[in-house]
DNA sequence: CGCTTCTTTGACGTCCCTCAACTCGGGTGG
DNA sequence: CCACCCGAGTTGAGGGACGTCAAAGAAGCG
């Protein structure tokens, strides 16, 4: 029971964070609870092409939104740490392409479909927050498509480092140094466009030339400047921490 | 004047396909023109980085949502094609990393996003449908990015060209097999993640197995059924056609 | 008709994939 | 307690897809 409070604290600080909230409206997000915990150990929460009527909240690990191409290859297109709602636009697109796997042992909250329209429509600032909140995720997949599209594999994994250092920081796990990431190479690969074993040389390369490494889960930054222009990181997409008065 | 009704009737249309709007919220929208049409005969509309006030809905023409590296290389995150709002996401997030750029001569309406916030607070049915609209715009991205991500030349393009085709057809912008596409092939790999010489390549590949021929910046899609395959497209990503009932 | 922009084609190099084997560590059961 | 096993990480050799560079046609536009 702490747990979910703990996690929708989370994610109401993450909506916080862009968009202001009055009283009501926080203690409206902090009610959302509806079953207990999930705890899955591992696996797919969400099949691809699947209808849903909830969205997941994370309150402990790390989910993926993927998509499936008929050769069985796959990309993953989003990860979801603690205090973030993997498909939170699921709300108003119950159906679409996409799955959602754990990628390692995992706690999550099921939030209803119902009860979150029914906030979004009696609270217009919620719906913008909503909204706003899947710009943010928007936003990171505009990133990561110019990521895998334009860039070397170096540059690529090293973007993804500075990302999560972060997202991680702003999720209270870890500082933008050093932070757990469990996800496996080949996991890392899904999510940049490469194979697990090209993941495993430039981790190498990226270690040999003092910028960052990454073993038993986790990373650690040596050196964030250096990393950052490798990476050709800019973190203005990741909306800056300014919330903005919503209503006219 | 004319075409800035139609414009906005094209818009509407975009967003009634996915959600149903009362007589009143649907004459809102179509009240919501601020200047007259601008036309830049070509160009960037939004620089990289830009702080905007305004949303862009085109009316005619094609603009490209795009990122650039440092190296100058670029990434076309997406398309908008005429009832389109490029950027409606940037209501909620006005500053942002990515640029807006026409592809040639284009035709638009500012969108004040004062105007659009005051319509999203006041009915909830519409921030709805704008949060949807993002929504479809997000499922287009994680898309591409698995498209970039995971398939070879052949794919990407073929894919593209399904999509395109679907658009343009709702958008009564010519049939699924045939239609307009005015961009140059370096700006189509800059959407796919290739270069112009391979997209060159590719095109002449594509039409010699009689898939779909583009010249004339006009795609003819030779069969379809062939091209989905090749593709491995499958529609559902563009969210079917059913406007939800969208207060609980 | 001369310019610019786009398309097309060739030769060559590189980044990344594929396939395959070996290593390592952690868990499990005999 | 050790043998085994299994997933993950690591490394090598070879090949294929795509990029780069360069130059020569088309095609629109003044």
């Amino acid at each position: 029971m702490a747990m979910i409070d703990e996690a929708l604290q989370a994610f109401l600080n993450r909506l916080t964070r862009l968009s202001s909230l009055a009283a009501e409206e926080q203690a409206a997000i902090l009610a959302l609870a509806d079953d207990g915990l999930v705890e899955p150990s591992s696996g797919d929460l969400v099949r691809p092409g699947q209808t849903v009527d909830h969205a997941i909240l994370v309150a402990e690990g790390v989910l993926a939104r993927y998509d499936l191409m008929r050769t069985g290859a796959r990309q993953i297109t989003a990860f979801h740490i603690p205090g973030d709602v993997s498909d939170l636009q699921s709300v108003v697109a119950p159906v679409t392409g996409w799955g959602v796997a754990a990628l390692g042992p995992v706690r999550t909250v099921r939030l209803p479909h119902r009860a979150l329209r029914r906030l979004a429509t009696r609270y217009p600032a919620i719906a913008l927050a909503f909204w706003r909140d899947t710009t943010l995720d928007a936003s990171i997949l505009a990133k990561g498509m110019a990521n895998i599209g334009r860039k070397t594999s170096h540059g690529r994994l090293a973007h993804l480092f500075c990302e999560f250092g972060l997202r991680m920081e702003r999720a209270g796990r870890g500082s933008r140094n050093v932070y757990p990431l469990p996800v496996t190479q080949e996991q890392l690969g899904d999510a940049v466009g490469l194979t697990g074993v090209h993941v495993n040389r430039t981790l190498r390369a990226l270690r040999d030339e003092g910028l960052v490494s990454f073993s038993q889960q986790r990373v650690a930054i040596s050196d964030w400047d250096r990393l950052a222009a490798a990476a050709d990181f800019d973190s203005l997409y990741l909306l800056p921490d300014e919330p903005r008065v919503l209503l006219d």
